[in-house]
DNA sequence: ATTTTTACAAAGCGCACGCTTGCTATAAAT
DNA sequence: ATTTATAGCAAGCGTGCGCTTTGTAAAAAT
């Protein structure tokens, strides 16, 4: 027993250069521009269907090079998820914060339309559709964190919808009400292509502003 | 040349059992809980995640013997989603077909969406999941045929959202507002665990016809 | 009785893919 | 100057997996 630790905790003053934290280790470098790629093949070719080899060509490395940032295919996965999660929180309250105190409802959950969209579609948008499409391929052992995160950001629609049904603005059960919004927001990210060009709304390409309006429109009632 | 065929076309009376077309072998074999067993394994564990190993073992063949039947893993997931799209286009028909003549545009649409969440989430209901969740996993060639039962599915609810945005009871555009429909409705395969045992409401649990309940009232407005 | 087809089982090939191992150049600390 | 950690590269191991090949018992026709 006892084979870890001496009990003199003598302060083995450091030499050389000093281990970084792994938060530390999550700043500017290559680690960032794996999850990044990652998230793109991900997104474009599944989970399955991406080699690790795929993903190191993507950014210039050897096959075997990704296994230093990350101890296997699925953690990379799993960090692709959680940082997804972070920055869609992130933008989700810095949106709400910008909302002046005495903002309504309505304009609350065109807020939270708004950004969900933008975090679905919008440029870099790789992180959120691959957690949404890959949910399967982690284990429940890492999935814990990005739950977390997930139910935080869900939970910040429920007062709204809450309050919009107190206004009879939406007639349906809240609850059930928040997954089917849920559900119509991010079904998008399986058919929506970004309009280009000038004179796209004449093509059939509708913007993001676009889509929050039809999909205000659909799920709320005039007051009464 | 002409190594293929003498031009003389010898009648070639055959002896021996008759080859069966392609139509036949359709039936009654085992064929057909290949594709049962690949669907219900799809769904649970994802395209790429299930071996023809899985699949075999499923159905209590050995390793190499769904190749008689498919030629490939992904003929096999094309034919579980081609199976998927008739029937789910059978039974809207049905269902559609059981309406009397001067049913209301919302009567109808509560009929489709009531028979969607049958497809969906009712009894032997993997067929269209895997669809909607692997879609990525099968190439351009075999497509096709699915794409075309699919435009068919989805065609017959155009009349009727456009019937009900003349009513003034959808308020979004009806080509958005159909996508957005599709979206809250497929998203529930993701989320809907179906009730068990008796006070099922009562634990939170809701019924098929809840959430048909729940999607028109989120959907519609009352007339004006 | 013979032939031909069906519906698999049994065995295994070949390789792509996840991951490991060992090495090295550079950077940062003492 | 020396030590220690970083960020990879280079090479390959092992194996799981899609698929092939061969065999073969039963069925269905002549």
């Amino acid at each position: 027993m006892n084979l870890e630790t001496p009990d003199t905790e003598a302060p083995r003053r450091a030499r050389g250069r000093p281990r970084k934290t792994a938060d530390e280790r999550d700043d500017g470098n290559r680690r960032r521009e794996l999850i990044e790629g990652a998230a793109r093949l991900f997104r474009q070719q599944g989970f399955g269907a991406t080699t690790t080899r795929d993903i190191a060509a993507a950014v210039g490395m050897q096959s075997g090079s990704p296994f230093y940032h990350f101890e296997s295919k699925e953690a990379l996965l799993a960090a692709v998820m959680l940082e997804g999660m972070q920055g869609a929180l992130r933008r989700q309250n810095a949106a709400l914060a910008q909302l002046v105190d005495n903002a309504t409802a309505r304009e609350r959950l065109h807020t939270l339309v708004r950004n969900h969209f933008d975090v679905l579609l919008g440029p870099d948008s790789d992180f959120i559709p691959v957690m949404l499409y890959e949910w399967r391929s982690i284990d429940a052992a890492q999935r814990g964190e990005v739950n977390r995160l997930k139910d935080e950001y869900e939970g910040a629609w429920s007062p709204v919808l809450q309050a919009l049904h107190e206004e009879r603005r939406l007639a349906a059960d809240p609850a059930l009400a928040r997954l089917m919004i849920f559900g119509a927001l991010n079904w998008s990210a399986q058919w929506y292509a970004p309009p280009s060009g000038r004179s796209a709304k004449a093509r059939g390409r509708a913007s993001l502003d676009d889509l929050t309006t039809s999909a205000l429109q659909l799920f709320l009632k005039e007051p009464t």
